[in-house]
Order: C-alpha cells, then sequence, then structure tokens
DNA sequence: CCTCGCATCCGTATTATCCCGGATTTCACC
DNA sequence: GGTGAAATCCGGGATAATACGGATGCGAGG
C-alpha cells in the first residue's frame, strides 16, 4: 500500500500563497493535502483517526502553532508535526522540538528537502499507528473481561497457581479454573504464556 | 540518596573562563563538576558508568558540539546533554535537538535556570540508569542459560506444552522438564509467568 | 415476569507438570 | 587423561491444570 494514498499531510498556515505553493508541490508528489488557515480550524476539523502528519507555521495570527502543538499534546494526539517558520529565532525552535516537534525547517521552504522531510514523517505516523492498533486490540479483548475475571487475570500473570488465587479472592478453585477457562477463550489465548504476553503489551 | 552526591556535571567548553564561572555556580548548588576544555579530552577521559549530564559547548576549536554528540550516539552513551552556544542559529539547534539533545540554551547563560535544567537532567540520568539496571539484570540472567535451555525457554514463552517442546526439539519430554527447571532456577523465577515477563522486558 | 449474563459452586476423569533420585555421553579445559 | 558441566535419558509418585457436564442466586433489561 503506497502510503500517499493512505495518508494526508494537514497544512496550517495562515499565509494563502505559500499554502498554495506548499499544497501544489505535495500533491504533485501524489499526496493527498488538506489546507487550515488557522490553528483552531484545523483542532476543530481534524479527524485524529486519519493518518498523516502536520505541517505547522508557527507564526500565525490567532493560536500559534506552539499553543496548538501543546493543545495536540494534552489531547495525547500523536501525529508527526514539522514546524515550518519564517523569522527563525532559536528559543522558539527549542521550544517547538522539546514539545515533540519531528522537524523544524525555515522558510524558503526547499520543496525537495520538505518531500523528503513530509515522507520520513509519513512513516513515522504509519509504523506508529500499527503499534497502537495493535495495543488497542489487545486492551479490546482486555475490556471484555467481567472485574472477576480481570482480578483472576491479574493473579495469574503474577504467577500464583489456582488454589492461591482462590484463597485469596476467597473463592472455591474450580470457580478460579471457569474465570480462567473463559479469560483464555476472550483473550483467544492458548497458554498462560500468552495471556501474560497480551497483559504486558497492553500496560506498554 | 541525593542526586548531587552521586552525580557528575561533565561541562565541556574551550572557554575557561566560562567553565570556571559554570562549575562555580553549580559547585555552590552542592553539584560535583568534571571539566574539559575539549570534546576529544572529554571523549578519551569519560567513563560512561559515572551517572551525570553533559553541558556541551557547540562552537569548539577541534571537535564541535554536534560531533561529539555524533559519536556518543554511535557509541549508544545515552547520557543526557544540555547544548550551551554563544551564537545561536536555528539549524543547529535544531539539529542538535534532533540529535537528542534535552536542551540549548543560549549564552550569557541564566545561573538559575541552568541550575534548573541541570537538576532535570540529573534525575532524567538516573531513572534512565534505573531502568537499564533492571534490564541489564534480566539478560544477564538470560546470558546465563546454555544454548539448549535458550531454545527450550523461547518454545515455553510461546506457550508450548513441554511434549510439543520435545517433540520439536526431538529430545524427551523428561529432559525438557530438567531444562524447564534448570531455566526456572537460574532466572530465580517462580512460575512461567515470571519467565515469560522477563523474557519480554529483556526485549524491549 | 422471564431471560440472560455474571459469579458462584460441585464431582469426576484425564492430562500435564513438578519433584525425587539416578544414569550416560560428549566435549572442553586443565 | 581426568574432572566437570552440559545435554541427554529414565521411572514413579505427588500435585496441579483442563475438560465434561451440571447447578444456584442475583441483578439488569426486554
Amino acid at each position: 500500500m503506497d502510503i500517499r494514498t493512505t495518508s494526508t499531510v494537514f497544512l496550517v498556515d495562515d499565509d494563502e500563497d505559500l499554502r498554495n505553493v506548499v499544497a501544489f508541490h505535495l500533491k504533485n508528489a501524489g499526496i493527498h493535502v488538506q489546507q487550515y488557515a488557522a490553528a483552531n480550524e484545523f483542532l476543530t476539523g481534524f479527524e485524529p483517526d486519519q493518518p498523516g502528519c502536520l505541517l505547522l507555521d508557527i507564526y500565525m495570527s490567532g493560536m500559534s502553532g506552539l499553543e496548538l502543538q501543546k493543545k495536540l499534546n494534552q489531547q495525547h494526539i500523536q501525529i508527526p508535526i514539522i514546524i515550518m517558520t519564517s523569522q527563525g529565532d532559536v528559543p522558539t525552535a527549542v521550544q517547538a522540538m522539546k514539545a515533540g516537534a519531528i522537524d523544524y525547517i525555515e522558510k524558503p521552504l526547499d520543496k525537495d528537502i520538505l518531500l523528503e522531510r513530509v515522507h520520513e514523517c509519513l512513516i513515522l505516523d504509519s509504523s506508529h499507528r500499527d503499534k497502537t492498533a495493535r495495543l488497542s486490540r489487545y486492551s479490546h479483548c482486555l475490556s471484555g473481561l467481567t472485574r472477576r475475571e480481570y482480578e483472576v487475570m491479574e493473579l495469574m500473570v503474577a504467577g500464583k497457581m489456582n488454589k492461591v488465587i482462590a484463597a485469596e479472592l476467597k473463592i472455591s478453585q474450580r470457580t478460579v479454573e471457569d474465570h480462567r477457562a473463559s479469560i483464555m477463550d476472550k483473550l483467544k489465548a492458548k497458554s498462560i504464556a500468552d495471556v501474560v504476553r497480551i497483559y504486558l503489551l497492553s500496560q506498554y
């Protein structure tokens, strides 16, 4: 699957001319582009499930690029960000990088460098999404467990024997075995090893 | 344990006056300091097991701060780095941050900010060392296993039963049980769950 | 009101694992 | 050429886990 057909570059800049130039180049390279004239516009219109990356001007009227970055961080939206800037000053650049920006490039933008960096970001986002998708599949299974089953699983993962679990939860060993069976069933696990793996991976 | 007594700030700058001023402030705050006039001097004299952080001037005669950073990355030395600079230019700052610098501060240095950032870095290094120490304790145990035991462990962790493992390795089930026992012994694991956990954590 | 899912319990039978103690081959190191 | 560790094998008995089949109380929702 070509990453260009599944991903979108979100271009946020209040300079319409620059947006058009950048969008032109990206589209020429076969990359989908969505434009926003302001940070706010992006925040409300953006769909976090859409893979892609963010090309963000740092100096904008209204919300600045740094503020937008901060809001995205607060909402745990992990889209890769490339900051664009005209008037480069070091503290701002450092702040943006510390806030997790992948790159920080100065205008005037070099078309080839931009394309290269965008491509890197799209790949990064894609592999990041793969990882989180795997994790969320596990946690989805885990959330299908009842409270009791979850308790039993925690003790199982801690390596305790059924009889010990029974004693600790003050239920019969036979009941523990029942829970264990339905845990394995729901998690589609074929062994205790699988359960431990799923449990550990879901805890990052 | 006070982090200031166990950690050292490595101060690398070819400006002796600045070194003295910075070292004075750090020592006043109770922090150990080791000075180096050049990147090379640091590279040869530095002991990676010593906890601490690196205060690094970026423009130096001989090896530059960026080059030193690169060498440390190549050697997988993960000490936190604060870059200091007089003539700030954005691309260099961005490059340093992308290479993993924790911070990038411009001269003239503000004493209080410097102390705060240094403190953050020392804490970061300390917690990082804790994590890697835990990991290496596990992988140390793992490296104590014989080839055969390691093979058996991999199959155990994959959730296979002893009889299946025996069939796959073409050895008797009883032998698998022996190996299993010595694996548990060497890893100080009390259950299969423990083994899986150690195995997974050692694989990051 | 009745159903359905959850949590609880039970016996029995089979299978797997763990622990006891002992034994052989091979290979490397002294 | 002996010593020792690794890898292999064995039997038997205790303990634990799994599977089959069935049962009760309880609370939420149609």
